[in-house]
DNA sequence: GAGACGTGGGT
DNA sequence: TACCCAAGTCT
């Protein structure tokens, strides 16, 4: 231990992790300021419509690193779809990855299940009261632990998200990374000396429609808060360099080509994806991945869409047709143009996609792998499409649907 | 603890 | 264009 450290435990019993807490009067005051400003301000939002249990949890796990403004159309959709626990617990997957379709993290839908199917066996079909067993259900992390048990049960656990790291961080003047998952238990703490005992619910979503409209993370106006006379960085003038949070790592650019492969009865190749990993269990056309040659050329990956050198282009169409037929027996007339190049960026993963077109003639599509369908547009509704073959789809409308 | 895991919106 | 962001969790 430093002398500046045993210095700061001699200075301040109540500190937490070094940061210095408020006396029990100042979080009086700051609990009541908050609440006020929550009764007046909170939005009207459709799981707020009562505690039901369920009802918080779905609203909870759809809003993890998603908007309110995409998350309510789902929401309603989800909760007519769902009505109960039970219902949720014996859906059929495609139903539900349906019911996901579009608001991506598709684990969280997969979980919910699985949690709901834990609650039918193991909780007679209720959501366990105690904040232990809460967390001990499929995809509910501390967080929604403590948005669940605050929110529906009344209970003082603190729910740290993105928004409390960013409020609190502003509001003592905290040092530590928010991007790190470690120092989430700063945040914890504190919180568990501030929350509300008797409005804990409230207290927590205050927070989080604070951050959402007043403390954000850009745009701040600090001088609006309606708790600016507790805020440190406010008063110290220092409110620029809160919160501190250290940058993601840039996505890595994948190179694929996607084949739109039609048969002579107007239908589509679709593969089904792995059911784990990356978009699992959802449907695309087929994607070849690509680690070409090209590069040495010194053409640049992701814009194969551009080779003017036709040996180069040669060389692709060779390969495309190559693994169509090692990958998916058939043989199609690939058309020479046009083609499309499609994007699609991940949280991890940046796809670079060169989309070629063909066609097969009648005797051609039989044998075809067991994950692989052929599909009518008109039915294509009934399959669950990422974004990427959605932008597929649409560049060969495009080109040809008119 | 770092990386995997989606999507759409804003600057 | 290329970032950053939005009520995280799992491995």
């Amino acid at each position: 231990m430093t002398l500046s450290e045993s210095n700061l435990d001699a200075a301040n019993k109540n500190d937490i992790y070094g940061i210095p807490m408020w006396s029990q009067e100042k979080i009086d005051r700051f609990r009541e300021t908050l609440l006020s400003w929550y009764d007046l301000e909170k939005r009207d939002l459709p799981w707020r419509k009562n505690n039901d249990p369920y009802r918080i949890w779905v609203s909870e796990i759809m809003l993890q690193q998603t908007r309110v403004d995409t998350v309510i159309p789902y929401y309603l959709n989800f909760m007519n779809t769902f009505p109960t626990i039970e219902a949720l617990a014996q859906a059929h997957e495609d139903i539900l990855l349906k019911a996901w379709e579009g608001l991506g993290y598709y684990s969280r839908v997969r979980n919910l299940q699985f949690a709901a199917q834990q609650i039918m066996n193991d909780y007679n079909g209720e959501m366990p009261t105690d904040p232990k067993e809460i967390s001990k259900l499929k995809g509910i992390g501390p967080y929604t632990t403590g948005a669940i048990s605050s929110m529906a049960f009344g209970l003082p656990e603190p729910a740290v998200d993105g928004n409390v790291m960013r409020v609190l961080s502003r509001l003592f003047e905290i040092d530590a990374d928010i991007a790190k998952p470690g120092n989430r238990k700063i945040f914890e703490a504190i919180m568990r000396e501030l929350i509300d005992p008797y409005k804990p619910g409230d207290f927590n979503q205050a927070f989080m429609d604070l951050g959402s409209s007043i403390c954000t993370p850009k745009n701040y106006h600090p001088e609006l808060s309606p708790v600016k006379e507790f805020n440190q960085s406010y008063q110290n003038g220092t409110w620029e360099k809160y919160p501190v949070k250290s940058k993601k790592k840039k996505a890595k650019p994948v190179y694929y080509i996607g084949a739109i492969i039609k048969n002579s009865s107007g239908a589509f190749l679709l593969e089904k994806r792995p059911e784990n990993g990356l978009l699992a269990n959802m449907w695309t056309f087929p994607m070849i991945e690509e680690e070409i040659v090209i590069q040495e050329t010194g053409i640049a990956h992701g814009t194969l869409t551009q080779i003017d050198d036709e040996e180069q282009t040669e060389q692709v169409v060779k390969k495309v047709m190559a693994e169509l037929e090692k990958n998916y027996k058939i043989k199609p007339t690939l058309m020479e143009a046009p083609f499309a190049e499609v994007q699609h960026i991940f949280s991890h993963l940046k796809w670079f996609i060169a989309v070629y077109y063909g066609q097969l003639r009648a005797e051609e599509f039989i044998d075809i792998p067991e994950n692989c369908y052929w599909v009518m547009p008109s039915d294509f509704d009934q399959y669950v499409f990422p974004g990427p073959q959605t932008k597929m789809w649409q560049s060969y409308l495009t080109k040809f649907d008119h």
